[in-house]
DNA sequence: TGACCCGATTGCGCTTTGTTAATGCGGCTG
DNA sequence: CAGCCGCATTAACAAAGCGCAATCGGGTCA
């Protein structure tokens, strides 16, 4: 089990939107220089460190987020306990979306590595949407790159062999990447990606190291042989 | 594997929304009687065998669907050739959301039962969706409930022994109804849901008739031992 | 009625994965 | 530097699930 650290003393200063460095492909990327007058609440930064908790599941929904670098996991749980990884943020991507339309969040999320986010008010984008075409228009595609990946999360890594489906979350990482090289995250939380225990997944990738279709550059960071590891995906 | 059968000669009429009587739970549960005025195109009624395929993954999304009656399910298909369902959609529920975005359809989506369903333009959507508020909250209502369905999918129906999803499957097919008996699909496709192979499936549901968990009244109809089923679900 | 088909069920051997515990390894702390 | 902690890896064994094939039961069709 791994213990989560809560939120705290991670402000990190307020946000410069315009001249922000994800802007163009982030939620706001639609909103024009008068838009961004209208915000008057502040829109804050965050620096989380490796397993602090963003917020929790029945948190209420006040805040939305965008991961400005970093990762972080959206974890929900059992009834036994046991975490189950739903999904994972990246840079660009928004966490909160459903506070849009729920009270609370649904998935506690929780830094994996060294993570840097903004935060601004739900109701400041329930408000900006009424009016912006373009931000409701992005808000929708959002809603529908979750619910993909979501499907891809059942189809592609919930199903097959661990063999398989480890071959698969590797591609995964470093799809859309120039590079093929990747940091892995921990045997925990990968196997709570897959539905597979902590020792599967440790015997899967180190077999994979074995036959070099992984070679580790620096501490868990890996070098991936594309072709291989997509033959495996695909048996 | 199973066959699907094509669209075809499953026109039933045009619908008469006004006096649907799914309206009040439907998408267009917001629109005045002023704004069903303004649709001009015709809004008509399929009746869908069981095995039918209402549309394909990649087809063009030009219409969007309205589940009136029956059950269908949504399909991903994985390199192999084999299914995995994703969803699966009940009356009152939409299909296709994902046009309103995408060019194309993601799912392929067949019906498990006799289906009835209608069928409008996503166009029509479209351009309701940019006046009416209501409308514009229900859409994102619904994304989010896609997406809240497809992470239960995650935790509860792909993580777990076969008994324990098999359990919470069934438990989940006579939530928020009155009486505890549901009538079950196939076993190939329960596996499908699951994760789990047709025969794991079949053992475990007879095992559990065996043990009167499971109470046959007609052909794949069953009554539900609820306590008993949860403690499974939860063990 | 008898041949046939389809889906559910079962038996059986085999592989994979889960379990439990031990071992290694690097980094951090006192 | 020794001890310790967290994590990855490995070993050994047990259990679960898979794959394949045979069987069963209902319903259909000629």
């Amino acid at each position: 089990m791994v213990k989560s650290v809560t939120l705290r003393e991670a402000w990190s200063g307020e946000a410069d939107c315009l001249n922000c460095s994800v802007r163009a492909s982030a939620l706001f990327a639609g909103l024009a220089e008068r838009d961004f007058r209208q915000i008057h609440d502040p829109i804050d930064q965050f620096l989380l460190k490796p397993g602090t908790s963003l917020y929790r599941a029945g948190d209420q929904g006040d805040f939305m987020f965008t991961v400005r670098t970093g990762t972080l996991k959206l974890v929900q749980y059992l009834p036994d306990g046991s975490q189950r990884i739903v999904r994972i943020a990246r840079p660009t991507d928004i966490l909160g979306l459903e506070a849009l339309v729920a009270a609370a969040y649904q998935h506690e999320a929780i830094a994996l590595q060294t993570t840097e986010v903004c935060r601004f008010p739900t109701r400041l984008v329930r408000d900006l949407e009424k009016e912006n075409l373009v931000l409701h228009q992005e808000l929708m595609t959002r809603w529908q790159r979750a619910l993909s990946e979501a499907d891809a999360w059942l189809t592609e890594l919930s199903t097959g062999s661990a063999r398989q489906r480890v071959a698969r979350l590797l591609l995964r990482l470093v799809r859309d990447r120039e590079s093929c090289e990747c940091q892995l995250f921990g045997r925990e939380d990968m196997g709570a990606m897959l539905g597979i225990t902590t020792e599967t997944t440790s015997r899967t990738i180190a077999e994979f190291k074995r036959q070099s279709l992984l070679v580790e550059t620096t501490a868990n960071v890996f070098l991936l042989d594309i072709p291989n590891l997509r033959r495996i995906a695909d048996e």
